[in-house]
Order: C-alpha cells, then structure tokens, then sequence
RNA sequence: GCCCUCGUAGCUCAGGGGAUAGAGCACCGGCCUCCGGAGCCGGGUGCGCAGGUUCGAAUCCUGCCGGGGGCACCA
C-alpha cells in the first residue's frame, strides 16, 4: 500500500503525461487549511506548452482519476493542484495499515548490497564521547537499509594496525601479559595506553625495543603478532560491551581492522601502477587525482607510500574501496565518517575510480556529520578538560534516567531499572540522531531527558499512553489491530492523526534517501504531537458510542505500533510502561 | 592563501524552489475532580549581509562577514 503522496502522485502521473508528455508531479504536504497535499508540476508543463498555469493545471485534474480518493480538488492560480483527500479513503487505508506488518513501508524492488562503515575505534584506546555519532548514526542506517530489504554488511574499521603498536606491545610485555589483558579487559584502555606512551618517551631504550618492535610486527614474526592478537582481541572483547550497552547491532564478527588489509596493499601499489597512476613524489608514491590542491595551490598527492616504504592510511583506505566493490560486490558503500576527513575520503574515492575498482563515483558516499559540543559550544570535554568516555556517558544516562522515571512513574524495583535503561540509552542516541547530522549539536542531558519536546523519552512516552489505555480497559493491543474495526474519522484531531499514521513510508524514504535519520526523528515528534492532540480531543474509552471506541483504539494501537516501529528503526528501545 | 561546512525566535532545533517560515524550552496571561504528565488553551519576536537566477528563494548561484574544520608521508 502506498502512501498517500505516493497514491496522489501515481494517479496524477498519467493525466500530467497525457497534457504534456515527459511532465510529472511533485506532491507535497500543503500547509493551507483543508488542503492535504499540493502537486506542482503545471506550471513548468504551461511553460513549455505556452499557456496559462491554472489553465494545465486544470486540464491534469479533469484527466485525472481521482475517484475515491479525493474530496475536493482545486487549482491555484499558480498553478498548484490542491487536493483534499476524502475521510473514506484515508479510512480504507488505515484499515489496510492495521492489517500490514511493515505499515506501509514497501521493500525495495532491487536489493542492494551496501557496505556500511562506522564506528571504527582505536585498539588500546578508549572509546570516548566522539565515538557516539559514528556509532549511532551508522547503525540506524544500518537498521534502515536491512528493514528496507537490502543486503548491509556493517564494517567496523578498528585502528588496530600502525607503529604505535610497537610502542603499545613492548608496555604489554613490561607489563606482563596477563596483568595487561586484565588492564584492557576492565576498559582501563587509556591508563594503558598513556603508560606505554608515557614509557615511549621516557626512555630512550623503551623507543628502540618499540622501533623493533614495529619492524618484527611487519614482517609477521609470530610471537609478536601473537602479543599484538592479546591487545586486539581484548579490546575488541571491551568495544563489545560497549556497543551491547549502547543497543548497537555490531558484533565482532563485523571487525574488520586495517591489518585486515595488509596482505593487500602490494597489490594495490601495483595495479596503480600498472593503470599508470602512481607518481614518485620526494621519496613517496603518490596519486595525484585531479581537482585537489593542497596550500600553495600545488596539486595535493594521495600518498600511497610512504617515503620510508610504510603503507599510510590512504593505502588502506584505497584497499578497502577495492575489497568492498570486489570480494563483497557491493552496490553502495557508505562511510559514516566524521566531516574532517571529507577532502581524504573525497581523494580515495576518485584514485578509487581512477584505478577501476570504484564503478562510479556516486556509489561510494561519505555520510559525514558534525561535532557533539559541550554547553559552552565548545567541544564536549569533562570539567577538568578530559575526554569523555563513552561508557560513562552512558551509565550517567542511565543513572539520570533513572531519577526521572522515579519521578514519573510508580514502577517497581527491577521494571524501574529496565526502564530507566532504555530512557537513559534512548535518550542520548534520540538526541544524536534528532538533529541535522551534519550540524554540531550541543550536548543537554535535562533537555535530552526531558519528557517535553523533542526528544527520546518524549515518544517513548506516547507510545506508552497508547499502550496505557488498553491496559486500562484489559484488551490487548495486537488482537485490536488483528480485527481492525470501521475507521471513522468525525474529529479533526481523529483525521489529522489517521493521515499521519500513513505517512510512515514517506518519512523512511526521505530518511534513506538523505542518509539523515533526524527526518524519521521530526516524522515521529509530528505524530506524537497529533496523537496528543488526539488523546486531548477525542474520549477513548468514553467514547459516545462502541464504533467510534473501536476506531479510536484502531488509532491508539497504529500509533502505538507505528511509533515503536520507528523508535526501533532507529535503534531505540521501547518500554511497555513508564 | 585555497577548499569544505555551518549561520533561522532570548536558548536548543525543524523547514525535500512554493502560498501567512514552524516546534520545544524560557517569559506572560487564562483554564484544569482530566482515559496516566511537571497537563490544556492563548499571547511575539526571526531567515548573518549584499547582489543574482526564478512567476516565486530560508532553500539554488556569486561575493562579503562570522563560527568550525581541512590542506604531502599520524591515522
């Protein structure tokens, strides 16, 4: 079933085709009184025909076939189309909605294989607050794309590869190694990484072990790749918890680090080469893909290798783009990367196409996004200056959230606990996904946390109220939407709020099409906001008669369901109470 | 110096070239024995500046101003 722009789009695309081949029609939600959506398109079809707007306009609408749908349609004299849809319509179709599992949201007719890259901490390194927009924003495409029926294989780009490793590996074994895999197992990862540094710069002997350390790692000698496995996969194993902390669909089986693509990079070298691509440029093998220039306006290389006959980031990256459009046949890759590496990841893509192993330019795609700022707008930091790590960032969450549901609610012990969970975790990654991502955002926890506006525990709340009345009145939500009574829509609010419950499919269209989760998010707030308007408006249980009682808990279980179905798309749990 | 990005209400943010630019906080009034709020209703200010394209620009283009970021061997 399609949405309603989507019905009033196809059965204007004829009648625009017929008064003026090649024409088609935009639909857009109308903010007018009375009016539900406007199509456009006339104007530009008059303009080539060379006459009146209103005039082509009018001429679509008798060509039209509208029956049914429609309860009144006018024309602007701009040429708008104003249509008005009927109450019999948009109640047909939300019979239809209770009926349909995805609730509208129509499979892709072409699956896609499409490689999603986010997340990537750094080994030994603490995951910190920086690490959440990657994070979060990565696996709520993910969510999208999969439920849109397309074939996602997350790649967790884990730093686990480069000379700090020497430095880190000769720590671990002054260390010792079971009382350095205890470190790193407990999430200590920035005590250990700033004692290896630390040791790194205070003696001069410390430098060489870890200089040799670094050559050993490279040429695979065994007992230190072995050493180098405990740092890995003890920090994988930390990374792990985190992400079953945040609600986060990466496992390790999605890592994919940069030794991964070690066994490579010769490779890479040489079919750049061989496309005569690769320059040698002080020492250093280079690409120079056109358009990019560096600050004295000279062209900016990608260095490919290094001068020392070390393999940069960009080999890896470059390796990568060849592993992902080859071995995995991906369609799309997206790179959930922060915007300061715009201009690098806009380098590896053209070298990419350049060398073949990109089809297109268009299907590798940089997602990038904005900083996470602290109230004073500057980067967030602890008071002392600090980074935040991520984990206690999240157990603050949950801990504030808890406070608040105590607040709220009457729930006992362990439901309170659960409860607080999910408010806690849903409100920082709403907050996240809610706002523009290429924005910075200033970081609030009363503003995240509030149950007003906005944010995570707001919807979590509306979808509870609708949850609430049915408990009231012992009956069960699901058995409701399985035997989908007559919809009758008498109040404006009952109207208003059937019309939206519809419009689910466009808001993850638009979501998906723009890689930019907060369109679902301010889809969601709108419904809410109707469904409050609703609940205000229109007696539930009191309902003046059983019909109108039964279409009204039609409505309060679409929009429980619709509302869970997006929460979850985004990655956001759902509590049945609050 | 060049490139990218952002600039919308006092604050935090929405606004897929369309009609009178919207929310939530905050502020001021009024109403609340309401199916579960710290609730409901009402109240007003704004597109950084200047050009351009267009029937129509917050939206697209150019220039300037301001914030952030990037610009050869760290990733």
């Amino acid at each position: 079933m399609p949405s309603p722009s989507g019905t009033l789009a196809a059965r204007l695309a004829p009648a625009f085709d017929a008064v003026s081949p090649g024409a088609d029609p935009v639909l857009r939600p109308s903010a007018l009184d009375g009016v539900d959506f406007q199509a456009n398109g006339a104007l530009a079809a008059a303009k080539r025909l060379g006459r009146a707007p209103a005039e082509v306009a009018a001429e679509v609408v008798a060509a039209a076939d509208l029956t049914g749908v429609c309860r009144s349609v006018s024309v602007a004299a701009q040429g708008f189309i104003n249509l008005t849809l009927s109450e019999e319509w948009i109640a047909s179709q939300v019979a239809e909605l209770a009926g349909d599992p995805r609730l509208g949201v129509p499979l892709a007719p072409e699956p896609q294989t499409v490689v999603v890259d986010y997340s990537g901490p750094n080994v030994a390194k603490e995951m910190h607050a920086g690490h959440l927009r990657t994070t979060v924003i990565g696996d709520a495409i993910c969510r999208l794309l999969e439920h849109a029926g397309h074939r996602v294989v997350r790649e967790n780009h884990v730093g686990d590869w480069g000379t700090q490793f020497g430095m880190l590996i000769e720590h671990l074994v002054d260390v010792g190694e079971e009382e350095a895999a205890h470190e790193l197992s407990v999430g200590d990862l920035d005590t250990f990484y700033r004692q290896a540094r630390a040791a790194f710069d205070a003696s001069e002997q410390f430098k060489e072990r870890s200089r040799k350390r670094v050559v050993d790692l490279q040429s695979g000698d065994p007992e230190t790749l072995r050493l180098w496995r405990i740092l890995v996969d003890q920090s994988v194993a930390y990374f792990q918890e985190v992400y079953d902390k945040l609600g986060v669909t990466l496992t390790p089986e999605d890592v994919v680090g940069e030794s991964f693509y070690n066994d490579a990079l010769p490779a890479v070298v040489d079919e750049l080469a061989e496309a005569g691509l690769l320059v040698e440029s002080d020492g250093a093998l280079c690409v120079f893909p056109p358009g990019f220039a560096g600050r004295d306006g000279e062209p900016l290389p990608l260095i490919v290798r290094k001068s020392d006959g070390g393999f940069g980031y960009a080999a890896t990256d470059l390796a990568a783009l060849r592993d992902r459009f080859g071995r995995l046949g991906a369609d799309l890759a997206l790179y959930v990367v922060g915007a300061p590496q715009a201009q690098h990841l806009a380098m590896c893509f053209a070298v990419a196409n350049m060398a073949g192993w990109l089809p297109s330019p268009e299907r590798a795609v940089h997602v990038p996004f904005g900083n996470m700022l602290g109230a004073d707008r500057k980067m967030f930091k602890t008071r002392s200056g600090e980074t935040v790590k991520l984990v206690d960032l999240l157990d603050e969450a949950v801990a504030r959230a808890a406070a608040v549901v105590a607040g709220h609610g009457d729930l006992s012990g362990d439901e309170a606990g659960e409860v607080a969970r999910m408010v806690g975790i849903g409100a920082v990654k709403y907050a996240d996904l809610s706002t523009d991502r290429v924005k910075d955002y200033v970081f609030d926890w009363d503003r995240m946390l509030s149950f007003d506006g906005n944010t995570g525990p707001y919807l979590q709340y509306a979808r509870v109220r609708c949850l609430s009345i049915f408990r009231r009145a012992s009956l069960d939500p699901a058995t409701h939407l399985g035997a989908a009574p007559p919809v009758v829509l008498g109040e404006p609010a009952e109207r208003d709020l059937a019309l939206a419950l519809l419009q689910l499919p466009d808001a993850v269209e638009a979501t998906i099409g723009s890689w930019s989760p907060h369109r679902l998010c301010a889809y969601l707030f709108d419904l809410a906001g109707l469904y409050t308007a609703f609940f205000e408006s229109c007696p539930v249980l009191r309902a003046p008669d059983p019909a109108v009682r039964d279409s009204r808990l039609l409505l309060c279980a679409l929009t429980a369901e619709v509302l869970g179905r997006g929460l979850t798309l985004l990655g956001i749990e759902t509590p049945e109470r609050m």
